[in-house]
DNA sequence: TTGTACGCGTTATCAC
DNA sequence: GTGATAACGCGTACAA
């Protein structure tokens, strides 16, 4: 399987691979009449040019990798979706890699990336054990890497984060506005944007003099998230507890405890209203559909994909945190 | 920005590259009290081999590019992941493509991967266009190649398969046992899975001399899937049929479906019964809770691992198509 | 306008 | 055990 290499190609052209070389990126004169040659040598040897020898080099793969906790959520897709769109658009490839939430398993293929000399990273949810580490921090120095959203607390990263303490505020007192006095928060165990979320929440709550009530359940993304936010709400209710509204930290978590309170008997949003995070395609497809906090994921992904290549092609190393306004989407719940 | 080569390296431990060499890749004999110095360079120097120039000697990446025709599929993310999990284990890094389901995307996707000098490509549900023009057989010809799902129709490539078609005729014989008459089926645009799922139904029906009626909707794989097969659900009701039993093509179809039929005020499964496909999460998260036929999703992408595994390591070259059975999951509806 | 020769960072080959 | 040196496939000064 010996692949067709530049030195075919100058053989069966009659001229040397500098020529070839310079008819297929076309960044020097060539005499006309030899540029056909050599391209018609090009086709009919079916000749590709070797990536590697070429990105060895130039030092550069044209190639950027993209982390993400989980495949299975929807956020992260559209989130994804947005960065690609630019980055496709500036002539790179991205390569999708996910982590399973596992902050090893992040090292890890960040290593494997790094070896393959992409050009940058772009970061989804980083694991806040590898931010606090100082661990992005260094590797920063070495590669172009942006964190979106995630635990930045004082780290020399570039980072583009939703707004997710705005979004839980403005949730919050919608729901005030609303008359909603007994508000129950849930949340996952371990992510950086359900802490900012609840630390509002609390704050909130005493603010306004109103009892606080939190809710947690193990992941958050993962596919028992839903059947764990049910049996949570449920359990919660059927303690005796008398919730007239729930502040959920993404929208599968929303869809549970729709689900929970439906199976004891409290009416959405007559009873209890329910808010969720994200704004996903599922918020819409429950009855009633689900109000949410938008968090205009394609935005943030293609601002996030700007960014990169602005750090990829500029010597622009100041870490610049970038902030995306959320909104909130009042439906039925 | 210059990074450490293995020059720097043998040159800090008063070595030769070679030498280096050896004691990275452990494949050479070595002096014990050599191997220490060279050991302690590369630590206090943090050398990382440059893989791109590995790979060019070696003519090998270890890597294995999957393409998926969508990440907001919960069906390709659970194939992948299975893919992924079995790959990563034998020391490949994948890395995921997605081609928004345009036959142009996926050419263009592979042509890079490609020129990347990947070991290895899974293709999960691959463009019917690409399959009958010819493109992929003559790609497989030049690197190991494995489709999933699709189009197989007298091909010269490898395939890993659902039974999509003992799952549609396991699922209706199902429903005419439970005494249904009247059943619709209920598909999108254009999948090849969709194609095989509509033959079984026409020929079941015929068979049991039922009448046939099928109800399309546009795409089938996006966001709007749910909305649409909802809608045309309630319409061919509020049209003045009634039907006793609906099969739909996958879950999201399904889930349209179950919320078309409530909205009409038909109750499931008392007057309708309702079957999906692929047995993902969505499908638990219903009231009720949906019935649908498992394709074994992890185990399809187990399977599609160890074969490009295979492919990529030995010279098997001979065009093999897997089929994996099929479940009926009777839930609720 | 074209060609020669070197270098990118590794591993493989063959001496010693 | 160890070290020169030639590959791998390409881009690019420099020379012609």
């Amino acid at each position: 399987m010996k692949r067709t290499t530049i030195q075919d190609v100058a053989q069966a052209a009659g001229v040397s691979i500098t020529t070839v070389s310079r008819v297929i990126n076309n960044n020097y004169p060539v005499k006309a009449s030899t540029r056909k040659k050599v391209e018609e040598a090009v086709d009919t040897l079916k000749f590709k040019p070797n990536l590697l020898a070429r990105s060895l080099i130039q030092n550069s793969t044209k190639t950027v990798g993209i982390l993400t906790p989980s495949i299975e959520n929807l956020f992260f897709s559209e989130v994804i979706k947005g960065v690609d769109s630019i980055l496709k658009e500036k002539g790179y490839t991205t390569f999708l890699c996910h982590t399973e939430g596992e902050a090893t398993n992040e090292v890890e293929v960040i290593h494997s990336l790094v070896d393959r000399r992409v050009d940058g990273m772009v970061v989804l949810d980083p694991r806040k054990e590898n931010v606090v580490s100082g661990y992005f921090e260094e590797l920063a120095k070495r590669v172009p890497l942006l964190l979106v959203n995630g635990y930045a607390q004082g780290t020399g990263c570039s980072y583009v984060l939703n707004d997710g303490e705005g979004g839980a505020r403005m949730a919050l007192k919608y729901l005030i506005t609303e008359g909603c006095k007994r508000i129950v928060f849930l949340r996952g165990k371990k992510s950086h944007s359900y802490d900012i979320k609840e630390e509002v929440y609390l704050e909130f709550m005493k603010a306004h003099g109103m009892e606080s009530r939190i809710l947690r359940i193990k992941d958050g993304n993962d596919i028992k998230t839903v059947e764990q936010a049910k049996e949570a709400v449920a359990d919660y209710i059927r303690s005796g507890e008398k919730p007239d509204a729930l502040l959920a930290c993404n929208d599968w978590m929303a869809v549970g405890a729709l689900s929970g309170a439906k199976s004891e008997g409290l009416l959405v949003p007559k009873d209890m209203r329910i808010i969720g995070f994200d704004n996903t395609i599922i918020s819409m497809i429950t009855e009633p559909k689900l109000s949410t906090v938008d968090q205009q994921m394609t935005k943030l992904g293609q601002l996030a994909g700007n960014r990169i290549y602005k750090m990829m092609t500029t010597k622009d190393i100041e870490n610049q945190k970038t902030y995306l306004e959320t909104r909130l989407m009042i439906r039925e719940s």
